[in-house]
Parts: C-alpha cells; structure tokens; sequence
DNA sequence: CTTGACTCCGTACATAGGTACGGAGTGTAA
DNA sequence: TTACACTCCGTACCTATGTACGGAGTCAAG
C-alpha cells in the first residue's frame, strides 16, 4: 500500500473526518475532486489532508463553510483580506455575545420573581411569556 | 364577518405570524387543529392567538419549539417546574457566552498578531489555521 | 351571480452541514 | 482465488423552522 497514493478513506483518516464529509466538501467545492484513473480509485495529493485541517479549525473558530471557502482562495498572499475577514468574524462575535447577555438578563429577572413569589399556583415566567 | 369565528388567516394577523406558521405549528403540535366542520372552514377559539404569542415571546428567550412545547404542557399550575427550565437555559445560555469569549480570545489573538508582523507575503492567521 | 379573497391539503423547497444507504466495482492479503 | 474491506455514485434523509406553490373548494360583497 502506497502511503502517498491516499485513497478518499485514508484521506480521512488523515484528517480526522468522516468519508462522506470528504465527499460532501467535493460536491460544495471546498476541496478539488482529483479525475478518476480508468481504472481503480482515485487519489489524493497529500495537501489535502492539510486543507482538510485547515477546514476543520476554521470551523472552530466560527467560520462557517462559505466563509471558509473564501479565506482559502485567499491563500497566504493577502493577509490583509484574511485580517478583515477575521475582524468582521470578530465584530460579529461580539453582537452575538452582546445579544445573549441581554437574553440572559431578561431570564434572570425572570427566575428571580418567581423565586420571590410565594403562590405555587401563578408562575410569574408563564404570566410574562402570556404577556398578561 | 363575526370576530369570534377566527379562520386561520384572521388567528395568523391577530397573532403577527404567518398563516403557513399556524399550519406548520399544527403539524408539530404545538397548536391543536379545530376540527373542519362538514360545510366551510375551521374556526379557531380566541385563546389561540394567546398561545401563538406565547410561543413567539418563549423563542425571542431562546427556547426552542420543543422547549416551548414542554413549557405549554406544564401550563400555570407548575411554577418549580417552569423555573427549572429556565434556569437550565439560563445556564445554557451561560455555556454558550463562555465559549464564544474563548473563540473572540483566540480571534483577536490572531489579529494581533497579523498586525504586528510586517511581511505581507506571510499571513499568520493563514499559517495558524494551516496548522504550521 | 360573478368576482376576488380566502381556505384546505399535500407536497416541495430553503438553509447548513453533513449522514446513511444500496448495489456494483475494485484492491489486497492470506 | 476467495473473502473482506474499501470505493464509487446517486440519492434520500437528518435537524429546525418555517416558506412557497398549485389546484380545488368556499365565503362574502357588490
């Protein structure tokens, strides 16, 4: 077995992703689907495995999978673009926390007047989400 | 036009949601269906303009419709219960804010470090998500 | 009684990011 | 050479929350 010949299942493996994910990154275009030899499987060149990495970080950063797709045609020569992409993400993060926290207080008044209350027959919650 | 006979067009603009959102929540369940009468369309009890903004309020809060739906089901005569739940989405609520700080962390930290280099040929964000 | 607005019903489509399946072909190790 | 694992390919399915569409029936106003 040629270790630099990577079938899509060793691809996987490499990457710690599933087959059908890589399949599914081939359909949206996020990675390049190498022709298919007459005969056998095809393969990958090695870098894909990098890619696919590389996919799977951004993910966890917040990036979601267009987003991901332009950062790669990026590549390393623009860093500028790639610094305003992730300001953006940045800037977006940030109204996402904000808008939680604002959340999180309307739930906590919430509890804490129906900690206050005595009567276990009206639920101040279920008297708030009625709008009476 | 009688105003106590609300068909499912007069339930969907008393309650601000469309009318195709009254027929989904049915299919879920989180509404009961009238039964259609042998001549005409359904009409709908009055209460249910209550309910339909009760669930839009409950998902401005964050929950889910099948939180609300279990939020509906313990109705008024369960404070404790009520309270819990949202005490477990306050928490909830708490976990996601947590790690959407760590993620700005991470992301501004790349930032950072993309302003202070000063060669454009090399991006560090690029470099760290390619895990070099 | 006609016209236009509305309802009913089933089904398909949308997003985002995959997962699952089935049958046929292929590669490889014992 | 045979058994088993793997690939290929298309397609369907999943979650969550709806939106859109099309044809047939119905209601109400003029």
């Amino acid at each position: 077995m040629n270790r630099d010949k990577l079938t899509i299942g060793h691809l996987a493996r490499a990457a710690g992703v599933n087959v059908e994910t890589v399949r599914y990154y081939q359909r949206v275009a996020l990675i390049h689907e190498p022709t298919k030899p007459l005969e056998g499987y095809r393969h990958y060149p090695p870098d894909t495995v990098d890619r696919l990495k590389f996919i799977k970080r951004a993910q966890q950063l917040g990036f979601r999978l267009t987003e991901i797709a332009e950062l790669l045609e990026m590549g390393d020569g623009r860093c500028m673009d790639v610094r305003t992409r992730a300001e953006e993400k940045r800037t977006q993060i940030d109204q996402q926390i904000e808008d939680l926290m604002k959340l999180r207080e309307t739930l906590d008044t919430l509890i804490k007047s129906c900690q206050s209350g005595t009567n276990p027959a009206h639920c101040p919650i279920v008297e708030t989400l009625s709008g009476r």
